[in-house]
This record gives structure tokens, C-alpha cells and sequence, in this order.
DNA sequence: TTGTAGGCGTTATCAC
DNA sequence: GTGATAACGCCTACAA
């Protein structure tokens, strides 16, 4: 049963009143009295319920986080960023985690909503109207997603693709195939803006091989189409997809780079220590998720302003899975 | 400005209290009425605060989860697990991410604790009279850690430790190392106890290399060491590291395993996409996240139930990182 | 600078 | 089965 603000009150001879005030460092308290109130706290182990103090101020201290898979290292990350920033803040974090189930979307955000200030949401699918339909009012930034008149944090990764195929072109590559992830997600269609602007800039043909799972066992099947093409180069959707598809075709006998060169993207902790190292297009991973703190606390301060849209850069990493072609 | 419970009462031409009744499924209420209120209830939008319904019943719906380190795979399987079994008994799930700093622990629970039911707490360090001062009263499920006296979910590293090295030495290994974790980790107590116990059993020297940071950039580290030492092969605290005392022995133009053979500990989905894919110690990472779920639950139902210890099995999982010794 | 009192939205208790 | 009403713990005018 923790102390209430009725028990510090009459243990320093004050009101609960003054007690309030000692805490909320919002009215004018004598530097004598809040001592008294702050020594009898500590020692009584009080500190304000938030519940009451949300019943009635509103604000509950906390922001909410909403991603498709804390497993995937690319939202375990930005997941690692928003709650630095928001400890930073003194804030508390609560985290959805939909398992990339677009229809569990509304349900995790409602039962977020009345706990937390303000959403932060990394919603790679959901239609704009859906999103706003839930929100409701909460001052709500978008994670890895643009969508018009609304806040955002996203990374420009249409450029990263870009750079990519670019450098696969200037190594002497003519046929390079593209494994795109999930269809319709967002980032996908600026993975795939990005590579169609290069390749028509270069005047090339990419090879699309289609939609996979971005997961190693996706990967897997990418591997088998690619080297029917005899493409001397794979571009994948993220670095999982690629790992897995690597380590396909080198079960199958062929060598990377020099059979076939991959470009992979995100560059998670994990694309520098397989072998060989991937390349890969590096996304600012952490820096979204504490940017994204900061756009929220920028849209909480005045929820009338208008919204900011935040584009990170990205920055193709040479590692060791690309080369010239060999054939 | 969302409805409130007036609103409905209002709107449905009731009182409060059946409004109240309705959405508690507690009082008796007509199905007619129910059914109205609920009616109106959906058609306002409204749902009942969770703010002022934890001030009156003084549960929150929440259950709270901290653990070192969000990025690590290992934990955020765990959090993934928690949060399904959270969300099948429609709770909401509060983060804190203690960046592998004990002296950020208290203060994350503390700002948990009164927004929670119930904690589970994922603790590598911190001593037991810590834990239980900064709980204080809040039903707590340690997760990976075992203290007596306290509620907890753990694997069973030490066995798994134990079935490692009998592989090795069924091999024909003689010549063993062991890469350890952060010193002073419960679960490096745990693989340290479970190697040691085997290595009596077997009448057989374990060359302890050290302690070493659980990352790519630690099995460096070890990687040039354990070359220095002539072993035959190497037992490493997790993936993580493995991964990089690989990625360096092959860099130093070892082969693994003809070289070096390599166990790991973990079992992360990246394990199985590496080449050549990793030798190494399952740990149902998920399911201990959503035994802790089930614990709490037992716990909360009768906070003076006797403490139960849930110890999870272990399974070595051969992949291709280790063979007999060709040295 | 400090105290008194009303109310935030809900549930629990008591009548009816 | 339903309605008044008093809490829950706190903040915030307003009064002193």
C-alpha cells in the first residue's frame, strides 16, 4: 500500500495541497517547506500516483510505441531510440508490437491510447484513413512511413537503392536481378522508386524477381530464381533476405562475390560479421526512432503546427559481397 | 475529447452505474440494457478510462517488462513472447531497456510499477535485496535469473553447457576453450557451473580464455586468443560472439570447424544463416517470455502462493561449426 | 506562501 | 435490475 500525498502531508505538518505543489514545482513553495515535504517523501517512499495525476492534468508522462516485430533488428532499434530519448525525458514507453498483422493495428492502439501522450507508430501498410480513424486526436508520428499531412520519420531509402545500383553498374554489372519483400508495405515501394529511377537513368533492364518473405527462408528462394537468370548480381530487400540467399547459393556451389554480387539493405549488427561481411545500405536505425521523440515532443508542445516530415539519409556500404562480374 | 461514461448514461437513459456495469460485465445487468448502452457506447466511442478504473480498482491492465537490452536478440524474443501472451489476456505491455546498466534499474521500475499489475523482470546482476527494496509489493516474475524466494522463468544454460562439451570431447576434442560472458552475469555463473561440472565428469581441462564483451567485437577478442592457444575448439558465451571469433579466425585463414570447431549459445535466428551455419545451445527464448506471462499470472491471482522456479530445457543443436579435430 | 474545496472518470456500496 | 452517491489520489482555482 504506497503512501499517499494525504500521509506526507501530515507527516511534515503541511496540506496536501502544499504537497502537490512540491512536486508538480508548479506553484510557489517556500525552499524551507519542500524540503520538509521531499525529506518526508523519501522517507515515507511517496512519489505522485500517475493515474490520479493523469485523471486530472491529462498527461500520463508515457509515449507509446507501435512496430510490426520487436524481433526484427530494424525495430528492435528504432525501438532502442525511442526509449533512450523518452528515458531521457523522464518518460515511460509503451510498446506494441502487432506482429506484422495489420489488423491488429487498432486494437493495439486503442488500448495504448488513453496511456501515453503520444503515439509513435511504424505502420508499414494500413491506409491513411484507418490510421487517423484510430489516432483519434493523439498526437501520433509516423515511423518509417510518409503519409501526407501528417508527422514522420522515415529514411530515404529510394536513394540508398539508387547508390546502390549505381555502383553495381560503374563495377561493369549489366544483369541485376531485385528481390522485393512484402507487397504493398511502403518502404518496399520506395525500395522499388528508388531502383526504377537509377535503372532508367542507366538505361537498364532489371530483372524483378518478385515479392518474398524478408526472411532468411525468403531469402532461400531467391537464391533458386536468381541464379536461373544468370543475373551477376542480387540486390535484396533487407539484409536478412540476403543472408539467407547467400547462404543458399553457396550451398549450391557458387561463390560470392565473385559468382554473384549481393547489395543488401539496413545494415543491422549482424550484416558486418557473416562471411563475407554484406554490403548493404545503411539505415540511421536508432537516430529514427530518438528523431521521431523529438518530432513528438515538438507536435505535443502544439498539436496545431503543421507537420514536419523528417528524411533521413541512407549511405550504401562497400563490404565484401560485392565485386566485379567474374562471367 | 473522448465520451465518457455520462455520455453513454446520457445518451442510453441510464445511470452511470449501469453504463459501468455494462462494461465491468460484474453487476447483473438486463441484456435489453446492455445491449442499448452498448449501442450508444460504440456509436460515441467511448470506452471506459483506464486511468480512473486503476484509481477505483486499482489495477492498471498493464504488465510491465524489463529487460538490459532490447537490440539483443535473446531478450527481444522474450519481449516478443511476453507481449503475445500479454496480448491474448488483453493486457498492455509497458517497456524499459536498461542499456546493460544495473544503476538505471530502479529508476525504470519505479516509474513502471505503479502503471503495472505486474513485473517481469529480466536482471542479470543486480543482488536480490535491490530487486525486492525496488519492487516493493508489485508481483514480480524474475526472467532468467534465479534468486530463492522469488517467483522466476530460467533455461537450463549449464545443461546445455554440460551436453556442449560431452559433444566435443565425443568428437575426439581434447584441447577446449571457453570464451565467457560478463563477469558477475547470473547466466555466466549458470554456463560456467554447467561446463565445469561436465569437464570433472569427463576428467578433462577447460582452457578459460576469459570474460569478454557478448558481442561481434568481443569473439574477436577471443578468436585471436584462442588461436594462440592451440585449441581444437572453442565454447562461446553466445551467437553474438561466435559470430565474430568466426568471422576473425577465417579472416586469419582458419577454417571452422576443420580448424576450429565453435559451439555457441543461443540459438538466435541469425545462427542458422551463417555459413557455415552455427553449432550451438537452443534456448526457447520465446516461451520463456510467455511462461513468465502464465507465472504472474498464478502470482497475481494469490500474491501469497509459494514461489515457483520454472527452468526451461536446453537442447544442443548440431549444426556445422563443429567436426572431429583434423589437427 | 499556504489551506480549503471541488472535480477528473470510474467503480463499489447501498438503497430502492 | 437499476439509480444515487461516496470514494480512489491528485491538481488547481480561490480564498486567506
Amino acid at each position: 500500500m504506497p503512501a499517499t500525498s494525504r500521509d506526507v502531508a501530515r507527516a511534515a505538518g503541511v496540506s496536501v495541497a502544499t504537497v502537490s505543489r512540491a512536486f508538480s514545482s508548479n506553484g510557489a513553495v517556500s525552499e524551507a517547506t519542500k524540503r520538509r515535504v521531499m525529506a518526508e517523501a523519501t522517507r515515507l517512499g511517496y512519489y505522485p500516483d500517475p493515474a490520479a495525476r493523469r485523471l486530472i492534468t491529462g498527461r500520463s508522462g508515457n509515449i507509446g510505441l507501435i512496430v510490426p516485430d520487436l524481433a526484427n533488428p530494424f525495430f528492435a532499434d528504432a525501438a532502442k531510440g525511442v526509449e533512450r530519448a523518452a528515458r531521457q525525458r523522464h518518460m515511460g514507453l509503451f510498446i506494441s508490437d502487432t506482429d506484422e498483422q495489420d489488423r491488429l493495428e487498432p486494437e493495439a492502439v486503442r488500448r495504448i491510447c488513453r496511456q501515453v501522450d503520444g503515439l509513435i507508430w511504424a505502420s508499414p501498410r494500413s491506409a491513411g484513413d484507418v490510421l487517423k480513424e484510430v489516432t483519434d486526436g493523439v498526437p501520433t508520428v509516423l515511423l518509417h512511413r510518409r503519409i501526407p499531412g501528417w508527422w514522420s520519420v522515415s529514411a530515404d531509402i529510394g536513394d540508398g537503392m539508387a547508390q546502390a545500383l549505381r555502383n553495381l553498374y560503374s563495377l561493369g554489372h549489366r544483369r541485376i536481378a531485385y528481390a522485393g519483400g512484402p507487397e504493398r508495405s511502403y518502404s518496399g515501394q520506395l525500395r522499388l522508386e528508388g531502383l526504377l529511377g537509377a535503372s532508367a537513368e542507366l538505361d537498364l533492364d532489371i530483372i524483378r524477381l518478385g515479392s518474398f518473405a524478408p526472411t532468411a527462408d525468403g531469402g532461400i528462394l531467391v537464391a533458386d530464381l536468381v541464379l536461373a537468370t544468370g543475373a551477376t548480381a542480387l540486390v535484396a530487400y533487407n539484409d536478412t533476405m540476403a543472408l539467407g540467399a547467400i547462404s543458399r547459393a553457396v550451398e549450391r556451389g557458387r561463390r560470392v562475390p565473385e559468382d554473384l554480387s549481393v547489395i543488401a539493405c539496413d545494415d543491422i549488427a549482424y550484416a558486418r560479421m557473416t562471411i563475407p561481411p554484406l554490403t548493404t545500405i545503411q539505415v540511421p536505425r536508432h537516430e529514427a526512432g530518438s528523431e521521431a521523440v523529438a518530432l513528438l515532443d515538438e507536435l505535443m508542445a502544439d498539436p496545431q503546427a503543421t507537420p514536419k516530415e523528417k528524411i533521413l539519409p541512407t549511405q550504401l556500404v562497400i563490404r565484401r559481397t560485392t565485386d566485379v562480374p567474374r562471367v
